[in-house]
DNA sequence: ACCGCGATTTGCT
DNA sequence: GCAAATCGCGGTA
């Protein structure tokens, strides 16, 4: 697998906002998936599911993971790709008392740490699939940040093919990152 | 229609 | 470190 402007999106939305339902995260921790080029991506092939996207990009991809977890991305350009940026980690920066009340007992750094915690955090479900995230309210993403992060770069999470493309990135040294975790699998 | 399994999280051994 | 929870998706029959 080759450099894609896939990659370009994900680094680019490190360090923006992500306003949910009520609970604002700075996004910390994605991960990008190349569509039909990636064996790892649920757009490698074409279904119900990951119809979503093939369609417009910045717009919200949430699937549902192991029955109980909901996962967040947001699908980007080139249309043609089904490219997506999953969204991994965040620090709450806004309604951080009604984050704390839909993760009892998480210590604050932890309230978005992992894809379905952070979902969860920002009260994301299959209602808010399609959601245009340039839209002025409701869910949706912030400006770019003024400066640009310090960025490291590592292989995905739990994904069994294409299981060693460094294509997870995360903000150097920020606490709310989650830990990596090979699939037993790969 | 059936069966296996996952871009996960949590808790217990 | 490992297994359970839990269900819709996707491949196969």
């Amino acid at each position: 697998m080759t450099e894609s402007a896939v990659v370009t999106y994900a680094r680019g939305l490190l360090g923006r906002v992500l306003h949910g339902h009520d609970v604002a995260v700075r996004i910390t921790e994605v991960e990008a998936y190349g569509g039909i080029n990636d064996p790892a991506s649920h757009a490698y092939t074409r279904t119900a599911r990951s119809e979503i996207m093939y369609g417009a990009p910045w717009r919200l991809y949430v699937y549902r993971s192991y029955g109980m977890h909901f996962c967040a991305n947001v699908v980007t350009g080139p249309t043609e790709e089904a490219s997506a940026v999953l969204i991994r980690a965040g620090e709450v920066v806004d309604g951080i008392d009604v984050a704390r009340r839909r993760r009892p007992a998480v210590k604050d750094v932890a309230l978005a740490r992992g894809p379905g915690n952070l979902a969860r955090t920002l009260g994301l479900t299959l209602d808010d699939l399609g959601t245009d995230l340039l839209a002025p309210d409701g869910v949706r993403l912030g400006e770019s940040p003024a400066g640009t992060p310090d960025i490291s770069a590592g292989p995905r999470v739990g994904v069994s093919k294409a299981a060693d493309v460094p294509w997870r990135f995360w903000i150097t040294g920020d606490p709310t990152v989650s830990a990596y975790r090979r699939s037993p699998r790969a």
